[in-house]
DNA sequence: CCTATACTGAATCATATGGTTCAGTATATT
DNA sequence: AATATACTGAACCATATGATTCAGTATAGG
């Protein structure tokens, strides 16, 4: 039930969600839209730097741009994370199921103990 | 009221995440603990390499492992993704947000348009 | 027309990543 | 004791990443 989802697809937005900057820019798109410059500007690094994280951005599909006249404009694109809260979903709800297994483990080994004594720590 | 996150940490588990054999030990390591000589099996490559990744996954802390004879086992870690999940979950309102704020914007327009006809797109 | 602004692309650089091979060490198995 | 197994670490390789500088091009404003 639960849908495919294409690998190359998750490796470009989890790889465009590893970089501080690259989050920062999508926290601030999230306020407003911004040029090169502005966004230069504000994580301080120079115009050609930025260019490349808002490439990634955009290749990832979080970052649409738009150049009208001299200045890029950019948005947050058509994708919001879905896939990617759907990833990490599931898999947290994996996780939860091993957790719970090994809660019963341990329940197992108190039962153990309450006949024998303390057992080894690990 | 949102919890601050370290920078670092997000970077670590976004780019643990960002490898499809990555994911793939996780959601293994999910149904199995397993050694590093099964996930080497399991993902056609050699030991050497599979420990590499089992490392970037514990310095992520998303794994831990325990040798034990010769065979190190390697199981789900202590972090189950709750901070990414939630900033991905934050960037998903703020998106939501926008997409609403748009939404207004286009009715607005219509509205506009119903007396003067169309506008200057910006 | 002239100049400032906004971006773009190529080149460069240091470091990281994903993978390998090869040569070990430590532990099981026979 | 001898051999097989499981991992480990170093070295290497190709490619990617994050950042810069420098030299452009295109557009806006005076």
């Amino acid at each position: 039930m639960v849908q495919y989802i294409p690998a190359a697809r998750l490796d470009a937005s989890f790889a465009a969600l590893s970089d501080v900057t690259r989050r920062g820019v999508l926290e601030q798109l999230g306020r407003a839209d911004a040029s090169i410059t502005e966004l230069a500007g504000k994580f301080r690094m120079t115009l050609t730097g930025m260019k490349k994280h808002v490439s990634v951005l955009e290749q990832a599909g979080l970052v649409t741009t738009e150049k009208v006249g001299r200045v890029r404009t950019c948005r947050l694109g058509a994708r919001h994370l879905e896939e990617e809260a759907a990833w990490i979903e599931r898999y947290r709800e994996l996780w939860a199921a091993r957790f719970d297994a090994l809660d019963e483990v341990v329940l197992e080994l108190k039962e153990k103990e309450r006949g024998h004594g303390r057992q080894k720590k690990k």
